[in-house]
RNA sequence: GGAGUGAUGGCCGAGUAGGUCGAAGGCGCUCGCCUGCUAAGCGAGUAUACGCCCAUAAGGCGUAUCGAGGGUUCGAAUCCCUCUCACUCCGCCA
């Protein structure tokens, strides 16, 4: 959520804001409309509680002396009846700015690209060799299927499209990945291993961003006010929230495995075959709290420890910078990871990792206090994909395919895997 | 799922025949005094949010907050209703 106060303030600064983010800047002007009404409404409403206060003191001390207080409290009787009115108009006014506050994206860093959509990414690292084939390279849905590792269509049978269940050396592969991103992460970067449930309820959703506006996107339970988590920033970003945090805790840095659901509602047609796209999927996810003049340099490095991942298991990729068009809504500033993908001949986004600054704590109200004199401060919040494990394994399998089906598997992960090739069961 | 008890400030804990209660007292913490050191003692201070005035300062004023929401009333921490959470007992289960 934007700081109310300082759209008043600035308003230009966020009307430019949401034109580089291509959204409507006039938004802004509703929402200080309304703010306005808010405020004159509420100057009003205060000064008659104010004579109300007053007024009841008064007719108390009356009362004490044995006074006869019938005609204050007649006209007080008035006065309430008042109050009552201009409370509703304010409440729901107050309603109106916090639900248009609630759906306005953060505006991004000053030094984000400016652009439409991924098309005006910025490449800004490269690294590692992409894979030279002396033969047609495979799409991993094949070799896996092929090496009995993934079930497609059973999994359509038990649950429905879009569903994938691991078999065998591919339920391996996936277990081992998630253990060996969490063990980096914790051992090499010094993160707090998380593990938490894998439903939240709206509160927590409202609190990372992730609803009021993007309540499509997940599944809800039936008749509950809760969500499959779409990753598991909501609960390890949700974990302090309404808290106060003391600045020797800091940087707070999660490290948090789970399954992640998402409806993928509005891509039909969109990568139907495979490990890229689905309902469920397992991840590795990042999540820090930190000051506010540390972000940046905190967003830094948290691109660097996911890096540290496809390094580890020499996979090819690329770090971009997403424009503002290409940006999520939370973001301020976002660098997603591409990792390539030999059969499609392109990189494919495999970890996304963001500095929110203080959006996601204003709105889960996650703040800090410097010193036991100073005020509490919003925190600035990042997370970024540490990684994603079902893209990691569809990687894995495309990039160290051999000639005759099998999989040649990076030597970091040949002691969770136990074999140092996956091949076709003899 | 059934029965019961409870929810007050950083913590503990008063406060129900509604009335100057943002809330006694204690602890903790901060500053000062005192003191060979330490401890003890003395004094002062110690919530958050929002709005208004104002130089987006200092400061002042106001409103709200005793789990949440609603109701009764001139006035509610105190009365009524709904909900949430915690604890205890029973049932059920991994």
């Amino acid at each position: 959520m934007l700081d109310l106060k300082a759209i008043r303030q600035e308003p230009d600064r966020f009307r430019r804001g949401l034109a580089r983010k291509r959204h409507n800047p006039a938004l802004i002007d509703e929402l200080l409309k309304v703010d306005e009404a808010w405020r004159s409404a509420l100057v009003e409403v205060e000064r008659l509680k104010a004579e109300r206060n007053r007024a009841s003191e008064a007719i108390a001390r009356k009362k004490k002396q044995g006074e006869d207080a019938a005609a204050d409290i007649a006209e007080m009787r008035a006065v309430s009846e008042k109050i009552k009115e201009l409370e509703e108009q304010v409440r729901q006014l107050d309603e109106q700015v916090q639900s248009q506050l609630l759906e306005l994206p953060n505006i991004p860093h000053d030094s984000v690209p400016d652009g439409e959509d991924d098309g005006d990414n910025v490449v800004v690292k490269q690294w590692g060799e992409q894979p030279k084939f002396d033969f047609t390279p495979k799409p991993h849905w094949e070799l896996a299927q092929e090496l009995d590792i993934v079930d497609f269509e059973r999994a359509v049978k038990i649950t429905g499209s879009r569903f994938v269940l691991y078999k065998g050396l591919g339920a391996k592969l996936e277990r081992a990945l998630a253990n060996f991103m969490l063990d980096y992460q914790i051992e090499k970067n010094g993160y707090v291993e998380m593990f938490p449930q894998f439903i939240a309820n709206d509160t927590s959703m409202v609190g990372t961003g992730n609803l009021p506006k993007f309540g499509d996107e997940m599944f809800k339970l039936e008749g509950l006010p809760y969500y499959l988590i779409p990753t598991a920033e909501i609960p390890l970003t949700n974990y302090y929230r309404d808290e106060i945090l003391d600045p020797s805790m800091l940087p707070v840095k999660f490290a948090g495995y789970s399954a992640c659901f998402r409806s993928e509602a509005g891509s039909a047609g969109k990568d139907t075959r495979g490990l890229i796209r689905l309902h469920q999927f397992q991840k590795v996810e990042l999540v820090k709290l930190v000051t506010p003049e540390t972000s940046y340099a905190e967003l830094d490095s948290l691109v660097e420890d996911c890096e540290d991942i496809l390094q580890a298991l020499e996979l090819p990729y690329r770090v971009v910078e997403c424009c503002t068009g290409d940006q999520g809504a939370k973001a301020s500033k976002q660098y997603d990871l591409e990792v390539w993908i030999p059969a499609s001949g392109r990189y494919r986004e495999i970890s996304s990792c963001s500095n929110f600054e203080d959006y996601q704590a204003r709105r889960a109200n996650l703040r800090f206090r410097r010193d036991e004199s100073s005020k509490p401060e919003f925190l600035h919040t990042l997370n970024g994909s540490g990684l994603a494990v079902g893209r990691t394994v569809a990687a894995i399998l495309e990039n160290g395919q051999q000639a005759d089906g099998s999989i040649r598997l990076p030597k970091a992960l040949v002691p969770y895997m136990g074999v140092e090739v996956i091949s076709r069961r003899a």
